[in-house]
DNA sequence: TTTTTATATCGTAATATTGCAATATTAATT
DNA sequence: AATTAATATTGCAATATTACGATATAAAAA
């Protein structure tokens, strides 16, 4: 197979999946870590920083952007990147409930 | 390839990145929310919940418990999953951390 | 001790992901 | 218009993931 049985969860479901999926992996990671730090978020200050080639690392790009994560901004030749806050939000959100219900639920075994 | 690269990134960004690829699975994350409604996490509850035969289960069970999301307590012939509070605090936290230097930045092009 | 029950593992097929070189595209510069 | 620069796309090889049936394992029940 390889493929997710998407459909048999519900949106919210797979919804969720898709983003924190996109985040699953560590040169995404990099990058979102590095589009906090800086300020002029170029695409090409990221091939730069990154141990990989450019057309991988415009792979990874499309799949943040794909996911929802960040928005790019043309400007003139050259592109902008930033990280989409309200996707941000929208996982903080879902570990915080996680986390909350957590806490107020009874210990069963483990 | 088909292999990240995981060597040319910090040991932070590749600990995050295995914990948050173990959730980017609808059915990993069917898991997640199913165990925490539940009081009673017996494994064999989740399987019939699940749309996956028993195998599949077993190994999306597997990799939670790998990234360490999920802890199992054996009791009896059946096993008992829980939801590892600390883990999804560590996704909190993470979350939580971004936004807030999100927040406190000023907004360059998008 | 045999059988049943619950879960894990193995083997395997289908598909997805990762990574890169080569090439295409698009916009600025000359 | 031709060139340069920045980014995206294509094509492809290597590996990983997903899913499942079949089988193994381990504990309880008969």
């Amino acid at each position: 197979m390889g493929a997710s049985k998407t459909v048999d969860f519900t949106n919210k479901q797979n919804a969720i999946a898709i983003m924190i999926k996109a985040l699953g992996h560590p040169a995404r990671i990099a990058i979102i870590e590095h589009l906090l730090k800086v300020d002029n978020c170029i695409c090409g200050d990221i091939v730069d920083m990154l141990p990989l080639a450019q057309a991988t690392v415009s792979q990874h790009l499309k799949e943040l952007r794909n996911a929802g994560l960040i928005k790019g901004n043309i400007e003139g030749k050259a592109i902008c990147y930033c990280i989409d806050e309200k996707a941000i939000e929208k996982l903080e959100t879902y570990f915080l409930n996680i986390k909350i219900k957590l806490s107020n639920k009874k210990k069963s075994c483990c």
